[in-house]
RNA sequence: GUGGCCAUAGCUCAGUUGGCAGAGCACCGGGUUGUGAUCCCGGUUGUCGCGGGUUCGAGUCCCGUUGGCCACCCCA
């Protein structure tokens, strides 16, 4: 050993905010995002990705030199171009876009869920390196000249589809709409029935900060700085908690209106409630005005998913933002879409107990064995386990045998159980076995050895 | 970036005013019952997160550091 080499470490530690993934865990994560691709496939979205980092700059076109100090940013040495690791996917999406928007289809449904990177101090529901699923409709399903009515329906019916997938996403795993709240808003729609209570639109965005920001303050501060805009405490406590009732058929929903005229938010918004109802997906919406998301760039309908019980953080996010992929360089192009991390998720799942778990977890993940080959202890028997393996593995079956000493069969048969496999073999002498499923327990004995890929297949 | 609590076996944790490093589970081996719950016996695993300091002596007290949990900030 020379005197060069670095001296053995006692302990390394993951990064701060950083997971390690153990088998157990792992399956957990390819849990949801198999159920993701599963969702984003089955509404017709088509998987892409991009570069896991960008150059800086494409994430201050957004959000200002603000946005550094939360990134994971670096140069490489001697090198003068600074990166970024990804905090968030819509300006790698807006870049990808308006590359090729001249051949990309209207609309062009996309997803991708991967790895996302943010230099934040991790807490509850919140890491440094997580997982996303993003899904993205851009372009709308009718011509750019076609009447403004056609063009406003047709967003609706693109903002519900996008919800759709998510609320989609959520019920295949198990959950229902009194697990989950999808709380919606509109920024358009909400400055339309501002600007009909005669407050000027030069102070709708302090208005949207405060509605942001009401859980933050003690609810007569709140009352106080609402009162500035014309509401009465009365208004002030509907706005407190949160819940607007938006019927379909856009009349006025009792009871807010006694004491609210929501009469031009339910015009507005009518189009999107009507295409949610008929994707199907209406009882799982709640309409709250305080929904405004921090994000300058979202110009429709913007919304969050929640736990019921309103524990968590936000465990989805999005909306509509159409001026977006112009400002990276493409087309004026109608856009609305979301993100959902992995993190809030499993601790809602976990919570639920809807998140699987051991031979359950592995039968979801496809990763069960159809064959776990053992023998009955005598030496004519145990030489078979290799090429009986080998011969199953060669046919395409997935096939493990115990790395034990043991003759002990019910110790052999405890691990098939553990690893959730279909079939034990065991494997009676040079000829034959006896084929157990696990799943039943049933036993045919007297299997010839070079039936058992047809018995398995 | 700010504050509080915490860190002992692979996991969950106990460890007395400072005095020989522990339990359960898991894992491995052996035995009994030819069949997944079991039962009995045995065994491995520790720079007590890391680095300093005080002390005859530190898992225990002090300082620093790294990481975790929680809240603030922020939340694309």
């Amino acid at each position: 050993m020379s005197d060069t080499q670095p001296k053995p470490r006692a302990s390394f530690q993951a990064p701060k905010g950083t997971r390690d993934l153990y088998p157990a865990d792992a399956a957990k994560r390819r849990f949801i995002t198999e159920a993701w691709r599963s969702a984003s496939v089955r509404f017709g979205f088509d998987e892409i990705d991009g570069p896991t980092f960008e150059q800086l700059d494409l994430y201050t076109v957004k959000s200002g030199e603000g946005i550094i100090s939360e990134l994971f940013s670096f140069r490489r040495a001697g090198g003068d171009d600074d990166y970024a690791l990804r905090p968030e996917f819509t300006p790698t999406l807006a870049r990808m876009y308006a590359a090729q928007a001249k051949q990309l289809p209207r609309p062009t449904k996309w997803f991708m869920a991967g790895p996302f990177f943010r230099a934040e101090r991790p807490q509850r529901g919140r890491l440094r390196e997580f997982l996303q699923w993003n899904a993205d409709f851009l372009g709308l399903d009718v011509p750019d000249d076609a009447p403004e009515e056609a063009r406003l329906t047709a967003r609706a019916r693109a903002d519900a589809e996008v919800i759709s997938c998510c609320i989609g996403f959520l019920r295949e795993l198990g959950l229902t709409s009194s697990d989950i709240r999808v709380k919606v808003n509109h920024r358009h729609a909400l400055s339309l029935w501002l600007s009909s209570r005669n407050i000027d639109p030069s102070r709708h965005v302090e208005l949207f900060s405060l509605l942001d920001a009401k859980g933050k303050l003690k609810p007569e501060e709140f009352a106080a700085k609402l009162a500035a805009f014309g509401f009465t405490m009365q208004q002030a406590e509907i706005f407190q908690k949160g819940l607007i009732r938006v019927t379909v058929d856009t009349a006025p929903g009792a009871p807010n209106d006694d004491v609210l005229d929501l009469t031009f938010f339910s015009e507005a918004v009518a189009p999107l409630v009507k295409a949610l109802t008929s994707a199907g997906v209406l009882d799982w919406i709640d309409f709250d005005l305080s929904i405004v998301r921090g994000l300058a760039y979202y110009t429709g309908m913007v919304f969050e998913v929640h736990e019921a019980g309103g524990k968590e953080r936000a465990i989805a996010g999005g909306g509509r933002y159409d001026g977006l992929v112009e400002l990276f360089g493409g087309p004026s192009t109608p856009a609305v879409g979301f993100g959902m991390g992995d993190v809030v998720l499993s601790l809602v799942l976990e919570d639920r107990g809807l998140m699987p778990s051991g031979p359950a977890l592995i039968a979801r993940t496809g990763s069960r064995p159809d064959a776990f080959v053992i023998s009955n202890g005598t030496p004519e028997a145990s030489a078979q386990i290799a090429p009986v393996v080998a011969a199953l593995r060669a046919a395409g079956l997935h096939a493990r045998h115990s790395y034990k000493a043991t003759g002990n069969i019910g110790k052999l048969l405890k691990d098939a159980a553990s690893c959730a496999a279909r079939f034990a073999v065991i494997v009676e002498s040079s000829t034959h076995a006896t084929l157990k499923s696990l799943d039943d327990g049933s036993q045919h004995p007297d299997i010839p050895l070079i039936e058992l890929v047809k018995r398995l297949g």
